[in-house]
DNA sequence: ATTTATATTGAACAATAGTTCAAGAGTTAT
DNA sequence: ATAACTCTTGAACTATTGTTCAATATAAAT
């Protein structure tokens, strides 16, 4: 059998752990090799798969390395869970978050938008900087509060509605304070 | 005023473009200085507040740096938005994937589970090693398809419920196929 | 068996990494 | 003013990085 899956799981778990990719002498006691140019055999391999890259005679990982992958749709049924050879790739962090240093988080507490499927303790992701259009979900103080609304806006008036109809329609008056559009939500079940 | 915030902001923009941190000699041009001994003292006090590690001579992002600030509870109000000063820094690779090797994600069709808030097209983080508790969102495999429902067991007997009304409880005869135990939820807006 | 391609060893190279020391600006406080 | 502290410059050092060349082992193919 090929050591390679392996190797690269050792990698993998490195990354992880320290947060960098070791380097080619660290891999080199990692995978039990007596060459530090086996490791860049190996190493060179996985470039051509484009798991890694090279920037600057830095190893750098792709999106390929650090994503989870993505099997497919749960209707579809997906292969063998043969960890390699995903449809795709994912990097959450990359995934969730276009721009960084526009983003932020914030934990809902509250049911007012129950109605979408975002309940107390779900972490929504808000890009500050994004215009609200019509239908976004937007972060809004009212009442010395922040509460998650609808944002619609019609004949240049601004309505924020609730995802729950035992809250009623809100038409601000003066300043609206937005503290950012929802850009996605996050529920961690453990 | 201080140079370092924006200083920061530049070797985020690095990271998250190129996937690694700069060497002292690229953030030298990227700061404007002249020599790398300032950046050495940038960095120095950038691992004072927590924000990098050296690890093995190399500089280690801590996940204060890769994180997204998470400001506070929707109903609480937060801070200004005043980047920095976050009451704590959430990875999301972190927080939603404790280990990855066993991880998996799948795009959610169907409405079984729309009682839970989760809906198609959200994305499902699965973790194939974890043993299913009662009450846990499973995906598994019933009638040549992949599916989300609750497990349930009682007195040694498993049942497989929708979070829908409309699909009637499920209790497998023979094999239960299962792909993994429902570890987090994530949607995405844009 | 012999060729061909894939893996691994071993040793050495030049480039670059982060570090260090000494000195000078710039700022703030006393 | 002057002292103390923070920040920046400049240049040089050592260790380590990924790389490279040549040789050999292992496996696959003809």
């Amino acid at each position: 059998m090929d050591a390679t899956p392996s190797a690269l799981n050792k990698v993998k778990e490195f990354y992880f752990k320290r947060k960098r990719l070791p380097t080619y002498r660290e891999m080199q006691k990692l995978f039990g090799f007596a060459s530090t140019n086996a490791v860049a055999y190996a190493v060179y391999k996985w470039i051509k798969e484009g798991i890694f890259k090279m920037d600057e005679n830095k190893l750098v990982p792709s999106s390929q390395f650090f994503g989870l992958p993505l099997l497919g749709s749960i209707k579809a049924g997906f292969p063998t869970s043969d960890d390699q050879y995903a449809s795709e790739t994912v990097s959450l962090d990359e995934y969730l978050v276009g721009n960084p240093g526009f983003a932020y988080l914030l934990r809902v507490s509250g049911d007012s938008m129950i109605g979408e499927g975002i309940r107390t303790d779900d972490l929504v992701v808000l890009d500050k900087r994004r215009e609200p259009k019509n239908g976004d979900i937007v972060a809004a103080y009212i009442d010395n509060e922040w509460t998650l609304k609808y944002f619609k806006k019609a004949d240049g008036k601004i309505v924020l509605e609730a995802a729950n109809p035992k809250y009623k329609p809100l038409m601000p008056k003066e300043s609206l304070t937005l503290g950012g559009v929802v850009v996605s939500v996050i529920r961690k079940y453990y």
